[in-house]
DNA sequence: CCCTGATTCGC
DNA sequence: GCGAATCAGG
């Protein structure tokens, strides 16, 4: 697979919108996040400055390594990395949807011994955190039960008795069971409300 | 362990 | 130019 044009705007796309490089690999299909990141930077496009500070890398001192890698390694045939390029078209979603009246009220069908997390119930949460849980979940995958992972965030969302409940779904950011913006939420420490100066 | 991007260097 | 291997950090 070679970098078509539409394959590089997509690149930059994605890369511009701080996509992070497995996720761009994923979504082209046919490269590793290797790929993306050398491309990335063969275009010179490495630097995502813009608004905010970049949390990822930091502008990290790279004087120089000096020393020369061991690189012997026998390089066996590179990975065609077999994969079919399954592409799901992703809908453009812009504009705000409108919040759907729950007039159905389903009977309680909660599957048993869920854990349910700590809602936020609008108590004394950080409003940043909370918008960007709102701000997440447009783009949460709403994955139902059977379809989480070990990896996927597992932030219910909307009622479970009514139709509209799904799972984030968003990768995690660690060993946690929640993507970044639900950790934000869930993992407050106590310090931080009680005693949240800022 | 999982992930992230950064760099090197044989191809 | 490409990207796997590696490095370095969270």
């Amino acid at each position: 697979m070679s970098w078509s044009d539409e394959r590089v705007e997509k690149l930059k796309k994605m890369w511009a919108e701080g996509q992070s490089a497995s996720q761009i690999a994923k979504e082209l299909g046919g490269v590793t996040r290797n790929a993306v990141i050398g491309k990335v930077h063969r275009l010179g496009l490495s630097n995502r400055n813009g608004s905010g500070g970049g949390t990822t890398t930091e502008a990290a001192p790279k004087p120089k390594p000096a020393a020369a890698k061991p690189r012997g390694k026998a390089k066996p045939a590179a990975k065609p990395a077999p994969k079919p390029e399954p592409k799901p078209e992703l809908a453009e979603e812009e504009t705000v949807e409108a919040a759907s009246p729950p007039a159905s009220r389903a009977k309680a069908i909660i599957p048993a011994g869920q854990p349910l997390p700590p809602q936020p119930s609008a108590n004394e949460i950080d409003p940043e955190a909370l918008a960007k849980v709102s701000e997440v979940e447009k783009k949460a995958k709403k994955l139902t039960l059977m379809e989480l992972t070990e990896r996927t965030c597992k932030w219910p969302v909307g009622d479970p008795a009514t139709e509209d409940f799904w799972f984030c779904g968003l990768p995690v950011q660690s060993g946690k069971p929640y993507c970044e913006a639900h950790v934000g939420v869930a993992f407050q420490p106590m310090s931080s409300r009680r005693d949240r100066k800022r």
